[in-house]
DNA sequence: CCTAATATCTACAGTAACTGTAGGTTCAAG
DNA sequence: CTTGAACCTACAGTTACTGTAGATATTAGG
């Protein structure tokens, strides 16, 4: 049984990436050049659709495409240790956390200028006056 | 009294911004064109080294340039209301706010990932596993 | 069989906000 | 007078795509 092929809108529709961005991953090596028709069409299968979708689960999760490269790598092949699956992906996570981190400290000191904010001129604004203070 | 006059360096160093990203900033109009020595070189005065950390703040904050922009617009022109800064302020605080709860799903699913490991190999590997799958 | 609409192709420019590089002046110190 | 740091311009590179132009392919309807 041959599996079967199509083109690469469905591949699109199927794993929710636009069209210019399956060009985009073959181009630089992440998704391998496929199949062509005589029409020069790009021809994929089911293993095309597995691997984007990989793909894109990995980059909706914050992983940087060299990261997602390093992922391929390993799920390519089989047999090797899990550790370095471990380390990439608990690399992400502490960095997910920092940005978070990172993130709740502007927000207090956003919500704290905009707290001083009273509604008058700019002339007696407190944000604007906040925004030159160079200390955060 | 005149204001004394120093050159890009010292600016930098008192902005703590680097020498590029000022002429950066030159290049795209947020800061206007200084003065030039005899030997063309640029020559600051206090109220850049006052306006370059404004922007710094702002972008430390996350302000994008184009709020940025408003932001000093709004510095400008004293006699302003108050109300479009508070509005560009609480929209930077609404998407940090977006930007942290985005962060703390992945957060959650990247550890909920990172429990399924067991350290066998990537055969046997869970979050190779759970990254095909795409629903997120 | 012809036509029109839709899908696909390549190649390249644009995005945000810088950073880095190359190759050349200018300036201050010794 | 020379050396080295600081400065100059102009342009390429970064990340991960997105958008555009202009050409070709395929499919559905008449």
């Amino acid at each position: 049984m041959n599996a079967e092929l199509f083109t690469i809108g469905r591949l699109s529709r199927e794993a929710a990436c636009s069209v210019q961005t399956i060009r985009y991953y073959e181009q630089i090596g992440l998704l391998p050049a496929p199949l062509r028709s005589s029409g020069n069409q790009r021809l994929y299968d089911e293993s095309w659709t597995r691997r984007l979708r990989f793909i894109r689960h990995a980059r909706d999760l914050g992983f940087e495409l060299d990261n997602v490269r390093i992922l391929l790598d390993l799920a390519d092949d089989p047999s090797k240790s899990c550790e370095a699956v471990d380390e990439v992906a608990g690399g992400q996570l502490a960095q997910v956390e920092q940005r978070i981190r990172d993130l709740q400290a502007l927000k207090r000191e956003l919500r704290r200028m905009l707290k001083l904010c009273q509604g008058g001129t700019v002339a007696d604004c407190r944000i604007i006056e906040t925004l030159g203070n160079h200390d955060l």
